[in-house]
RNA sequence: CGGGGUGUAGCGCAGCCUGGUUAGCGCGCGUGCCUUGGGAGCACGAGGCCGCCGGUUCAAAUCCGGCCACCCCGACCA
């Protein structure tokens, strides 16, 4: 492609609606324009892009025996009704009427309509194991589009389904899509990470997100530096303390008055005593009542952790009101001593606490010098709260846990037979019987994968794409003065490049050397081939990678061997 | 939806508080000269419903009211 013919409106300055860095670099690289609010126009650059991560996905999925389909986008009530997600989706379901008054929605997600599918036309145990994908766009009504393409309310989604005969079947199906998604994102040359995630009701170990990692990712990665354990926050396994190396004091506990002094801050610095010898109270009321729960002072309530021990759906901060029936104190100042109304539930790490500081259940008072054991009662110990960086790791002896930052771009999960069950997707087993299909849905979020490329790989000048989803692997600059020797020389390079199947692109622009050298940077192509006087008069031409800022000389007819080798050698690190 | 902020040329901004002649600047765009290894220089030029609607006033980008759009911070998710 010639850049002089190419749509790549390259900008020199910020815009300044685009706060995180991908979704600069790419409006600044001529990639994509916004239309309106989380919906974006793909240009040529981010068009080609977009192709090549399509593209590795589509080849990846057919590997592992994946059948690609195309669904609709607009879908009926009907369905959704049937799997009671008509009523649960919310606000992010984009509804509207057809002509006739039907109501309609544009397809968030497609379960629905796979299962349908799949109930009509696959009856027999013969037909299964089956896995169905599509890569098609997706609209979410987002309550807030943020971050360019990390957050769009319309993007591109590879989206798969997985129906087998038993638990088994589901369980390899899943193991495959967990393969083929590692070999999808090596391939697009990221690093990367696949972690644990909360699989709420359904248990185990059947979900996984996985992670480009990027400083600048919203999500928290939770992983041992010794083993290979990795989770994302709600799921980080925190294993109990090993006994208590505190020894119990003797002496009784006894109140305080602490005026004015509710948040672990305040407790804290009243009685200068340090977080970690502080136990906070939260009370908190679900559909079954309400629950005292007891966390160290220094570490957080993990919420989700909680509701599947409780095995609730709602859970929320009780008010003022509440806390005051199940306390008989004010909000602040709860603690466990005496609490009998409510269920009392506490972290592990509460148990090895020989003498702590707790809530009065009376305004403006704590009590110091409170055991655990010896002093209230814990119905059960459990583990509730967030890991923090160097907590021990839950899977081996010597492992330190360590907080990261990801962009979740991938998404395996085992459904079960959720959908199967309310919509009536079965089938006959080989002795005659209805059984319903095991479902597994895997998700790849490919729009987002072009930026979270971006925000794993870049610097001050611009992006630094991975040669195989960068839009093209090679540019060629001409540069300085036009002469018939660097013309001819650049479309010798361009023509050959491109005759060997290596996505070529020719600045063929009337621009300084300066423009081209800086526009080439911002579009993160990896490697440039210089022509110009310089190395001309050797006969030489410069290959430079974008990545590493080296550049080696090279003979004129040595450039496609330089070239592939050069791509060959690439690697993510 | 709650909180904060912004709408003026394709992009980035000034002007608004304290109404008043042709609404400015930088980048980009067009033409010409010149220049050509890291966003050159000079000259000329095109380009504005000052977000929209209404009000106040002799007079509104500027003051007042309403609406809309977009961005940032919190609950969702690929």
């Amino acid at each position: 492609m010639r850049m002089s013919r190419l749509l790549v409106p390259t900008l020199k300055e910020d815009p300044a609606d685009a706060e995180v860095v991908s979704h600069r670099l790419m409006l600044r690289a001529g990639m994509i324009r916004k239309l309106t609010s989380g919906v974006y126009s793909f240009l040529p650059l981010g068009c080609r892009s977009l192709r090549k991560v399509e593209q590795i996905v589509r080849e990846e999925m057919d590997a592992a025996g994946a059948q690609e389909v195309f669904l609709p986008i607009v879908q009926p009530s009907e369905l959704w009704l049937e799997s009671g997600r008509w009523e649960v989706y919310g606000k992010e379901l984009l509804r509207f009427k057809d002509r006739h008054g039907r109501e309609c929605c544009l397809g968030p997600t497609h379960e629905e309509v796979i299962t349908d599918l799949v109930r009509r036309d696959v009856r027999s145990y013969r037909d299964l194991p089956i896995n169905l994908y599509q890569i098609q766009t997706k609209f979410r009504d987002e309550i807030r589009p943020r971050f360019g393409l990390m957050r769009g309310r319309e993007f591109m989604m590879k989206d798969a389904y997985s129906f087998d005969m038993n638990e088994a079947g589901a369980e390899e199906a899943y193991r495959k899509m967990w393969d083929a998604y590692s070999r999808i994102f090596a391939r697009c040359g990221l690093r990367f990470r696949a972690v644990e995630a909360d699989s709420g009701p359904i248990g185990g170990s059947f979900s996984h997100e996985f992670m480009v990692l990027a400083d600048t990712g919203e999500d928290t990665i939770v992983s041992c530096d010794v083993c290979d354990y990795a989770a994302n926050m709600e799921k980080a396994e925190v294993p109990p303390p090993a006994e208590s190396a505190k020894a119990e004091k003797p002496c009784q506990f006894r109140e305080v008055h602490t005026p004015g002094a509710s948040t672990i801050e305040q407790v804290s610095a009243f009685l200068g005593v340090s977080h970690r010898d502080l136990i906070k109270t939260l009370i908190l009321r679900t559909e079954n009542g309400p629950v005292a729960v007891l966390v160290r002072g220094d570490h957080e309530l993990n919420e989700v952790k909680l509701k599947n021990y409780l095995k609730c759906t709602d859970l929320e901060m009780a008010d003022a009101r509440t806390i005051e029936e199940v306390t008989g104190g004010p909000l602040g100042f709860s603690g466990p001593i005496g609490l009998k109304k409510v269920t009392v539930l506490a972290d592990h790490a509460v148990k090895s606490m020989g003498s702590a500081v707790v809530g009065g259940n009376k305004k403006d008072v704590h009590i110091v010098d409170a055991d655990p054991r010896r002093d209230f009662c814990v119905h059960h110990y459990g583990d509730f709260r967030f890991a923090q960086d160097g907590d021990p790791c839950p899977r081996c002896p010597q492992g330190k846990l360590g907080l990261s930052r990801g962009i979740e771009v991938g998404h395996v999960f085992k459904l079960g037979v959720k959908y199967s069950k309310v919509m009536n997707c079965t089938f006959l087993d080989a002795d005659g019987k209805e059984q319903y299909a095991v479902m597994g849905c895997y998700g790849i979020g490919v729009s987002r994968t072009v930026a979270a490329a971006i925000e794993q790989n870049h610097d001050d000048d611009g992006i630094i794409f991975p040669p195989a989803i960068a839009p093209f692997s090679v540019l060629v600059t001409p540069v300085g003065a036009k002469t018939p020797e660097i013309e001819t020389a650049a479309e010798t390079m361009y023509q050959k490049l491109w005759e060997n199947g290596i996505d070529t692109l020719i600045d063929d622009r009337d621009e300084r050397p300066g423009v081209k050298f800086k526009d080439g940077d911002l579009l993160g192509i990896p490697f440039r081939v210089t022509v110009g006087k310089k190395a001309m008069s050797e006969g030489k031409v410069e290959l430079r990678n974008r990545k590493t800022k080296q550049t080696e000389l090279v003979d004129l007819d040595g450039i496609i061997g330089a070239v592939k080798k050069a791509l060959d050698e690439w690697t993510p690190e």
